[in-house]
RNA sequence: GGGUAGUUAGCUCAGCGGAAGAGCACUCGCCUCACACGCGAGCGGUCGCAGGUUCAAAUCCUGCACUACCCACCA
């Protein structure tokens, strides 16, 4: 088998994508005889593209599914989008403003027709950007939030909670978007900092005696005041409390009332109230049992107010009764003033608190069972620290606000009792999957369905059970066997918008949470730490980066930097580095490979007869240990690095190196022996890697397993390896160590020296002490080897070869007789270092030994090793000393 | 205002009670028969600041500073 010298990623990747979809290899069946491992995909927007967020996220998941299905479970991730409600019907609603016109041009019916048409156009594409990804989701059990299986689940979550009575409608005051024409949830609401005014007014009182003066940041509510309010404890107004003022511009009389929610330091300690348009207000409104005045419409133009600002929009209105207020000398002060202003997390216009007729869903019960699935741990969070914040979320929540007035989405299932012209009667509204055939109040046979649609959110919250069509059956095999499901992956900037509903509606119709884990990761940052974005422009498009550097590239890149929960930056040095970390994988295989063609058949099991091999077995089984458990704990970034630094460092630098002692001699016991460790170490290390890797590894692991008789995808294997712990202490990890110790030290020596490599040198080992002369002697090829050495003399009080070299390390004074290659003023300056590290050595030493409370109350083993270090620095000092003398 | 996380080599980040680590970048030497997307060797850090606990602190505790994110009825 002839393997590309450099790794061709775009064709493997191509072949093995195609591959898992042909063979559904990752499509499932409930199947008693094995534990399920479900995940649900956080669907997103069907016109969406593939962002690094998506890609991060996916990749996560994949990972989890694809180590899980190697530990023998039978994995489940159920692929899908979502309808995307006001974001994707503000994209069509651009398109339409191109053509110039708008949504009521075409009306409802031919609007939605638009909306199903850019759906089939767009829809899906980044569903195939997932399976560019590697992504093993089931094909098969695609679902969309607006197919009639999901539709279903929600008209059937909607009218349960009608019928329990957990959702009412009523008219109060919502967080309005004016350009998306619709009410939004209390956190669809995000706040950003504004720098605005201040505006201080004189409310001047009705008897003429004076006036009150209050500060507010949107003077033009001051035409629906309904009030004054101060704090009752308040003694600059306590007379005050009951008075008149008569408002400047409408002359309208409001009263001076107290309420504690007014603070004393703040302003001028006398507020403003506008019922209608600040939510605050409202509540200081409903326990004073105020006059709501509504002044802005959905539109956020004024309405009654007088007609000179009649029509205005609201920083018009602002404008001119500002100017009025002055003119009228009513205006007392204007100071710059930094806020935080509500903004549609859609299209960021900011929101106009208004009074509205909505559908609320009552979500005290459900909260409160979510808040205890989280404080017992029946949901356990990843990373702990979101836990606190999302109980507190659910603890202080409020209803929620669930019409939205656009027409992209599930239409609310509610059916009004009208007359034969159309206007509604006074029967209760009926909630129902179809349109009534009778009232039952009254017995008319005329309805019309409610005109509003649902928060996309709603539908959202049902995912995980509606794709198990719930909707249709709440007994089926699939619901019953794969829920709840086993983690659910995603950002924690959605952990209230969706997970906390997702953890509501399961407990809520389920009677069960929807997921044992939630498993939270972060953002994608660039280069700067700044967030993606568009208008930022430094969206890096991951579909860019696979064909650069490779998939498997991407994959480890993101996997590797994706410490859980945390925030990481990506740019194409990570990505260079990973590509080059493929490549490496795919050379070590490819010796491996070559030199498996020339001898055969080789034993499976590895029997170890080398030092090295049982210091490679060692690590391996610690190095598979640790990255299983990692995988377990999501610590996807650890697995990523343990298998980098064992792959690399430990498997190809040392232990490969030592390896062609015996791949390349003549011998071909000695080789298939050598052989049948590396192939072992070799699939255990594809087979950890692969869920990460999963190009790179299911291509090599064909190739290894070529003449098989029991062919697999490296995908369908199970893990089944050694998971011990390594003991520092073993004879092979101490004896490796004294190896590499006198390698880095006669390498370092001939760097140092400036003595290419192809120079062979001769060593003479004089030993100091004695325990370990046999195990070094024993591996002497190996220091040969790897430090080109050409030949080793083993001494004890030897003479001292005239102008030598000397490097002590592993329990030896190593000569390197270089007449006529060294420099011997260098030699004498190098040793001269080497002294004075070792004095520092001493000097740090010594002062731990000569601390009697270190000496008393440190453990045996700490002062042990602490006489050890002093001992070998001792050492070495006299043994340089000694050589300095000789060099001429 | 409250909460959470972070502050370690030039950059990105590990380490979280017993001698400061990795990758990238940089310097030097190597096209050594798996790999120059490579090999070998180096340079580089009083681990944000100030206290405390401990024989021992980057690591635990308490303040402080700065950064990021989240929450809040900031008139």
């Amino acid at each position: 088998m002839e393997m590309d010298k450099v790794y061709a990623a775009k064709k493997v990747e191509e072949k093995w994508s195609k591959l898992w979809i042909e063979n559904k290899t990752f499509s499932a069946k409930p199947d008693k005889n094995k534990k399920p491992f479900t995940i649900v995909i956080p669907p997103p927007n069907v016109t969406g593209v593939l962002h690094m967020g998506h890609a991060l996220n996916n990749t996560l998941q994949d990972i989890v599914l694809r180590f899980h299905k190697m530990m023998g479970f039978n994995t489940l991730w159920v692929p899908g989008t979502d309808h995307g409600g006001i974001a994707t019907q503000t994209i069509v609603e651009k398109i339409l403003k191109k053509e110039g016109k708008t949504k009521f041009d075409l009306g409802r019916e031919k609007f939605l027709e638009r909306m199903w048409s850019w759906r089939e156009e767009t829809g899906d594409t980044i569903l195939e950007q997932l399976k560019k990804l590697g992504c093993g989701l089931d094909w098969d059990r695609t679902a969309f939030t607006m197919d009639e299986e999901r539709s279903k689940a929600v008209q059937k979550a909607f009218i349960k909670l009608f019928d329990k009575g957990l959702i009412y409608r009523g008219k109060r005051l919502v967080n309005w978007c004016p350009r998306c024409g619709t009410a939004l949830s209390d956190i669809e609401v995000e706040y950003e900092a504004e720098k605005g005014k201040l505006w201080h007014i004189k409310y001047p009182f009705s008897d003429g005696s004076g006036f009150v003066l209050v500060a507010t940041t949107r003077p033009e509510t001051m035409l629906g005041d309904t009030a004054v309010a101060v704090n009752p404890d308040d003694e600059r107004y306590s007379k005050l409390i009951g008075k008149t003022i008569k408002l400047p511009i409408t002359n309208r009389e409001i009263k001076i009332i107290k309420d504690f929610v007014v603070e004393k330091n703040f302003g001028t300690g006398a507020v403003k109230v506008t019922p209608a348009h600040d939510a605050n207000d409202d509540a200081i409104a409903k326990r004073n049992k105020l006059q709501y005045i509504e002044i802005i419409d959905t539109k956020g133009r004024m309405i009654n107010v007088p007609k000179k600002y009649e029509g205005l929009k609201v920083l018009e209105a602002r404008k001119a009764v500002v100017e009025d207020l002055e003119a009228l000398g009513f205006l007392e002060k204007v100071e710059d003033y930094s806020h935080s202003v509500g903004k549609c997390y859609r299209c960021m216009t900011t929101i106009e608190p208004l009074m509205s007729e909505q559908w609320f869903l009552n979500v005290g019960e459900m909260s409160k069972k979510a808040v205890e699935a989280a404080k017992t741990e029946k949901t356990i969070f990843f990373p702990p620290s979101w836990k606190k914040p999302y109980v507190m979320w659910l603890e202080n929540l409020r209803d929620w606000c669930i019409s939205r007035q656009i027409w992209w989405g599930h239409r609310i299932p509610v059916f009004y009792c009208v007359d034969e012209k159309g206007n509604k009667n006074s029967c209760p509204p009926i909630a129902a999957y179809k349109k009534p055939n009778v009232c039952p109040a009254c017995g008319g046979t005329h309805f019309v369905q409610d005109e509003d649609v649902l928060d996309t959110w709603f539908s959202s919250a049902l995912w995980p059970i509606s794709v198990f069509n719930w909707g249709t059956d709440e007994n089926n095999e699939d619901l019953k066997y794969f829920y709840p499901t086993s983690v659910l992956v995603t950002g924690h900037e959605i952990l209230y918008l969706w997970v906390a509903r997702m953890v509501q509606f399961g407990l809520e119709f389920m009677g069960d949470i929807p997921f044992w884990h939630i498993f939270l990761n972060g953002i994608v940052r660039d280069k700067q730490g700044k967030k993606m974005s568009k208008t930022l422009g430094n969206v890096v498009d991951p579909l860019d980066i696979i064909d650069k550097f490779g998939t498997d590239a991407l994959r480890f890149a993101l996997s590797s930097a994706a410490s859980c929960g945390r925030d990481m930056q990506v740019s194409d040095e990570n990505f260079l580095a990973s590509r080059n970390f493929a490549n490496k994988i795919w050379n070590a295989s490819r010796f491996i490979i070559m030199n498996l063609e020339a001898v055969g058949e080789i034993d499976a099991k590895p029997n170890p007869q080398d030092l090295s091999d049982e210091w490679i077995l060692d690590e391996f089984a610690d190095m598979a240990n640790k990255v299983q458990n990692n995988y377990k704990n999501y610590d996807i970034d650890k697995s990523s690095r343990e298998l980098y630094d064992f792959l690399w460092t430990k498997f190809c630098d040392w232990y490969i190196e030592f390896s062609k002692i015996r791949t390349l001699s003549d011998d071909i016991a000695k080789k298939k022996q050598a052989l049948s460790i590396l192939v072992y170490i070799l699939k255990g290390t594809l087979q950890l890697l692969s869920p990460i890797m999963p190009f790179i590894t299911s291509e090599i692991w064909e190739i290894l397993d070529k003449d098989s008789k029991d062919k697999k995808m490296i995908a369908q294997t199970i893990i089944d390896l050694p998971t011990a712990k390594k003991d520092e202490q073993s004879a092979a990890q101490k004896q490796m160590k004294v190896l590499q110790d006198i390698i880095v030290c006669i390498r370092t020596l001939r760097s140092e020296m400036n003595i290419s490599p192809a120079v062979k040198i001769d060593a003479v080992f004089n030993s100091l002490e004695n325990a370990t002369v046999e195990d070094v002697q024993k591996n002497e090829n190996h220091i040969k080897t790897l430090a080109k050495i050409g030949s080793i003399k083993f001494a004890k009080n030897t003479k001292r070869p005239k102008n030598s070299a000397l490097a002590v390390a592993g329990g030896f004074e190593i000569f390197l007789p270089l007449e006529g290659l060294i420099d011997i003023d260098k030699e004498k300056e190098r040793l001269a270092k080497e002294i004075a590290a070792a004095n520092l050595e001493i000097e740090r030493t010594s002062a731990k030994l000569n601390d009697d409370s270190f000496i008393r109350r440190a453990p045996e083993s700490e002062v042990e090793k602490m006489h050890k270090r002093y001992d070998d620095a001792r050492i070495k000092i006299k043994k340089i000393n000694e050589n300095l003398k000789f060099l001429k």
